[in-house]
RNA sequence: GCGGCCGUGGCGGAAUGGUAGACGCGCAAGACUAAGGAUCUUGUGGGAGUAAUCCUGUGGAGGUUCAAGUCCUCUCGGCCGCACCA
């Protein structure tokens, strides 16, 4: 038999021809079609895992699949270079966040290479340089001028281990995203983004996005939670006070049969003001937990006010509740209950002995005791909507309170504004200064950008940048007097949301991208072409960056109206896990199968337990190190692995056998091909050739 | 609870409504070898048969069709997302 294939020479051999070549780099070209290939960019933590190597294969095989068929193909690389992990370096051990990103980064770009992707590497920037973040500088306070960025007060999710605040999007099961602790509410100022004022435009573009996995557009349209429905106002017996009410279904007002509050509804300690067992209430209330969980089991429980409050219509009396499961920060953080309608108001209402009104009755009627009619109906005991479907009632009870001005019919949505702010070193200066008199000022253009001081030490805790003294204290760029620095960063999804745009033109010095530049990559109805990366961003990323986009175009910035008109969400890489007999996870590679074939312990030969092919996380210790598969099997029996074993949306389990077969592949590939002398007297013949 | 995705050999998984199981792993036999946990060749869904071949088979039950893994209805199982959202 012939020759193995021998990777060394040949990757080397290639990788060089292709740099000699400057193969991958791309220049706008109006004679051929555009296609821009874009992965989600990496966070420089050291070392590439082996999600990235799927991620960058799958992402390389389009490219040059799209360069072979004529495209003008643009696939670049960056660094999204700001975080937590190069605090917590600098904490634990002394490395400053500036050097350890950027050693981790040449550490990374070469072993990216290894990979042998097609990559333009002119394009490369990383967020965490002044030539990036600048330009957020320069669009934030653009943002201030169109009212898209702006300041509040506002209760805020507050992680304690990170010390910082979390968007709404970094908070699940009422946990921090990243360390996994129960967030607190605190009252903070912070700088927020008015997403909210693009709900509607990010809902209705999310039906054009037909590229776009359903499933991700109905995560971002349930995120955005778009309800129409009516606000009106109850009148409280003998009080001057009136209850705002937002519902979906107003077609059930005649079913109503009593109030509900919020908890921390304004109204709710005002009118439960001095009466027993209020104060106890509450406290019931908030020992209940936020996690799933909880929710479900939690009973739904009320304080009644002994007040009243008339019906807009019938004038008869309902009981105003205060009830735990009403959300203050939903619609106005008060409903009427329709027991007969709603299982929530069912549950209370069996509860409190409240009456049960059926107003929408099937054809074959029913009786409703302790499960609530949810369904299509006709409307009865209803006056005037009797007889009406449900959809005509909603529009006839809108129309009514709408002509007599006692309510109006709205929108709510469940998305809430994008806190930015963060109290953190590691990421892009908010430019901003506080002056006593002047109060918020924008850092003038001409003294952009902020920069990150050099000299901070972390042996305080919180923000180092609130010790910094010259760093902090300054001039108000209006009066010239004494001021300070707002010390607080850009959440780092900031700089996400708008790096497609960059790569257009990553060296401009004057402007976030060059619009016509970017017009030819990204044009108004459509972006990148085909967007890969992990689903985990379905809400995050992808949500801020469909946001920023269209708040840039408003600015004038870019023409596109959304940044990314393909995606592909691929799967996860999972491996087997070993626990040793004590229970704790070892490393695949520290487990090997004695002569009896029974797993032991590498090097105790204690007997070891294989677990389920989860995940790979540093924390189960089911990794493995893609540097030491690219260097035994090399680049193309690694990708051709990655490539054949799962279909690139499901989860790919790595397995050693896997491997080895798809090097075994490789080599009968090799052997083919040399075994027929095609690669005789013209070494273009084998290997890779994309130009 | 609501919404979505997926069920095919021992395993990962192929299959524009048209020969089910490509390719890989594993397994078996053979070759080479001092040796094989390297490499190569061949075979490999299940059942019957020396064999050609036949029967059967895509979670389960129905249906549409000349033809169903694929389309429709119901059902069972697994995974994911959201969630007291009025």
């Amino acid at each position: 038999m012939t020759e193995r294939y021998n990777i060394k020479e040949t990757e080397i051999k290639w990788r060089k021809a292709w740099a000699d070549a400057d193969a991958f780099s791309v220049t706008e070209n109006t004679d051929k079609p555009k296609y821009y290939v874009l992965e989600m960019f990496p966070y420089p933590s050291g070392r590439i895992h082996v999600g990235h190597v799927r991620n960058y294969t799958l992402g390389d095989v389009v490219a040059r699949y799209k360069t072979a068929q004529g495209f003008n193909v643009m696939h670049p690389m960056g660094w999204d270079a700001f975080g937590l992990p190069a605090e917590n370096a600098a904490i634990e051990r002394g490395a400053h966040p500036n050097k350890w990103t950027h050693e981790n980064i040449d550490a990374m770009k070469v072993q990216l290479k290894s990979m042998g992707l097609s990559i333009d590497w002119s394009r490369e920037f990383a967020t965490c340089d002044p030539e990036y973040y600048a330009h957020e500088q320069r669009m934030f306070i653009k943002f201030l001028e169109k009212g898209i960025a702006y300041r509040k007060e506002a209760i805020v999710n507050w992680d304690p281990v990170d010390n910082t605040v979390l968007a709404n999007e970094q908070v699940i099961d009422g946990c921090g995203w990243r360390t996994g602790a129960p967030v607190e509410r605190r009252k903070l100022n912070q700088w927020s983004l008015k997403i909210t004022d693009y709900a509607e435009e990010l809902l209705s573009c999310l039906d054009n996005l037909d590229r776009w996995p359903e499933k991700v557009r109905l995560m971002q349209s349930n995120w955005i939670g778009k309800s129409v429905g009516l606000q009106f106002k109850w009148n409280v017996v003998g009080r001057d006070g009136q209850i705002d009410v937002y519902t979906t279904r107003p077609d059930t007002l005649f079913g109503a049969s009593f109030i509900a509050l919020a908890p921390d509804h304004p109204m709710s300690a005002e009118l439960a003001k001095g009466k027993e067992g209020f104060d106890a209430f509450i406290k019931q209330c908030q020992a209940a937990g936020t996690s799933e969980a909880a929710i479900e089991k939690a009973e739904k429980i009320g304080f009644d006010t002994a007040l009243k409050a008339t019906h807009p219509i019938l004038g008869r009396e309902v009981p105003i509740y205060i009830a735990n499961f009403i959300l203050m920060d939903y619609g106005t953080g008060a409903v009427f209950g329709v027991p007969a309608h709603d299982q929530r108001d069912c549950d209370f209402a069996n509860k409190y002995g409240l009456p049960i009104l059926p107003v929408v009755l099937p054809e074959s009627g029913i009786e409703i005791t302790s499960e609530a009619y949810t369904g299509e109906g006709k409307l009865a005991n209803s006056q005037f909507l009797d007889g009406l479907s449900v959809e005509d009632a909603k529009a006839e009870i809108i129309k009514r309170c709408e002509e007599s001005d006692t309510g109006f019919g709205t929108t709510q949505y469940r998305l809430r504004d994008w806190g930015i702010s963060r109290q953190r070193y590691w990421g892009c200066p908010i430019p901003i200064i506080y002056c006593d008199d002047c109060g918020a000022v924008p850092v003038p253009d001409e003294q952009l950008p902020v920069t990150l001081p050099e000299d901070v030490t972390f042996d305080k805790p919180g923000n180092p940048l609130v010790h910094h003294a010259t760093w902090k204290n300054c001039d108000c760029p209006k009066c010239g007097k004494a001021a300070q620095r707002e010390t607080d960063t850009f959440d780092t999804f900031f700089e996400s949301s708008w790096y497609q745009f960059r790569y257009c033109d990553s060296q401009n010095e004057n402007l976030p991208t060059d619009k016509d530049k970017a017009a030819y990559w990204m044009p108004k109805d459509g972006g990148v072409d085909q967007y890969i990366g992990g689903v985990e961003h379905a809400v995050l990323h992808l949500l801020y960056a469909r946001f920023f986009t269209k708040a840039m175009r408003d600015c004038g910035f870019v023409v596109s109206d959304e940044p990314f008109s393909g995606l592909f969400t691929q799967g996860m890489v999972t491996h087997e896990t070993f626990k040793d007999e004590n229970g704790k996870w070892i490393f695949p590679t520290d487990a090997i199968k004695n002569e009896a074939g029974e797993w032991v312990h590498a090097e105790t030969g204690a007997p070891v337990t294989i677990g389920a092919s989860i995940k790979m996380s540093k924390s189960k210790k089911n990794v493995i190190d893609p540097e030491e598969i690219l260097e035994t099997y090399g680049a193309d029996a690694a990708r051709l692995f990655i490539l054949s074993d799962s279909p690139p949306e499901r989860d790919l389990e790595w397995t050693e056998s896997g491997i080895e077969g798809a090097w075994r592949f490789v080599n009968k590939a090799f052997g083919a091909i040399t075994s027929m002398n095609l690669h005789q007297g013209d070494e273009n013949a084998c290997g890779d050739n994309a130009k």
